[in-house]
DNA sequence: GCCATAACCTGGGGGC
DNA sequence: TGCCCCCAGGTTATGG
């Protein structure tokens, strides 16, 4: 599942493989992939044909296109299983392929939106004065930009009157985190995932943090490595991080810290994974 | 306004 | 072999 590092990855891919390049023509094979494109997708593919992509960007798990030449930009997000690539344009097409964008150079690749469960897609927004396509300026900022508030995610955490697995995969107060790394950084932290936000102190706060931002920078370091070729990784399976994880998955091995069997619960439709021994439940 | 939960979607895998 | 059901989970809509 693509997470803040995975979509990272394929940002960057964007960025060396189709920002600067002319759209000529675009397919969208199913309506669903193009769904947050209330026009529809005649519309999209008429509105991207002749422009030019500029700086691919990111927020939290969201990334976008700027077109060059306009104040819009093509939206994506990869939701569970979405992958954007970069293929030879005589390549046999993928079977859970739904947009095909060509372009105008004789470079001879094209760039493919490949989704089985139809959670991501894409679509073209207005973009605000700073950039940010209109539609995701609820999204909060994530951990890893400069410009993230620690001081501010701190206060919302005091103010909410939720748990803190909850709050980390609220996206208007934290961006990027997922699941698998929600998991990951309360392991590393020693919190249960159903400690009350309000109970944070302003260390406990910054030790997590540094944990989210610890986790995520070494599945990012790991993950880009792995595009060094003409394939935009976007495989949201974690690839290489994945026999890194602490927690997530591991139900019944041991604890890498005190070996306690780990353990799987469930957890708002989906699981929660903690060692019972660190991560003990909060009283109350 | 805040918070919790259901729904969306598809294919892999386990059980029988 | 094949059928059924569970499971994966980010986001949004809805309801309390």
């Amino acid at each position: 599942m693509p997470e803040l590092p995975e979509v990272e990855v394929v940002r960057r891919g964007l960025e060396s493989w189709v920002s600067g390049r002319v759209v000529t023509e675009v397919d969208v094979l199913h309506p669903r992939a193009v769904r947050r494109h209330v026009a529809g997708g005649p519309d999209f593919a008429a509105r991207l044909k002749g422009h030019r992509i500029g700086e691919a960007r990111r927020r939290g798990k969201y990334l976008w296109l700027p077109l060059a030449d306009s104040p819009s930009a093509i939206l994506a997000h990869l939701g569970m299983s979405g992958q954007l690539l970069v293929q030879p344009e005589d390549a046999a097409d993928e079977k859970h392929l739904r947009i095909r964008v060509r372009f105008e150079d004789d470079l001879g690749t094209e760039l493919r939106f490949v989704d089985q469960r139809t959670f991501g897609g894409l679509s073209l927004h207005g973009t605000t004065p700073d950039g940010l396509p209109d539609v995701i300026a609820h999204i909060a900022r994530d951990p890893l930009d400069p410009a993230f508030d620690d001081e501010a995610f701190h206060q919302g955490l005091r103010r909410s009157r939720t748990t803190i697995k909850r709050a980390l995969l609220n996206q208007s107060l934290i961006s990027g985190v997922g699941n698998i790394y929600a998991d990951e950084a309360l392991w590393r932290a020693k919190l249960h995932y159903e400690r009350p936000t309000a109970t944070f102190t302003r260390p406990r706060t910054t030790e997590l943090l540094g944990h989210i931002r610890d986790v995520m920078n070494a599945a990012l370091a790991v993950g880009g490595t792995s595009f060094d070729s003409l394939y935009v990784n976007v495989n949201g399976e974690s690839g290489y991080f994945e026999r890194s994880l602490d927690a997530y998955g591991r139900e019944g091995e041991p604890c890498r810290r005190c070996g306690t069997p780990m353990r799987r619960r469930p957890w708002m439709n989906r699981s929660s994974y903690f060692c019972p021994r660190c991560q003990r439940v909060p009283r109350g």
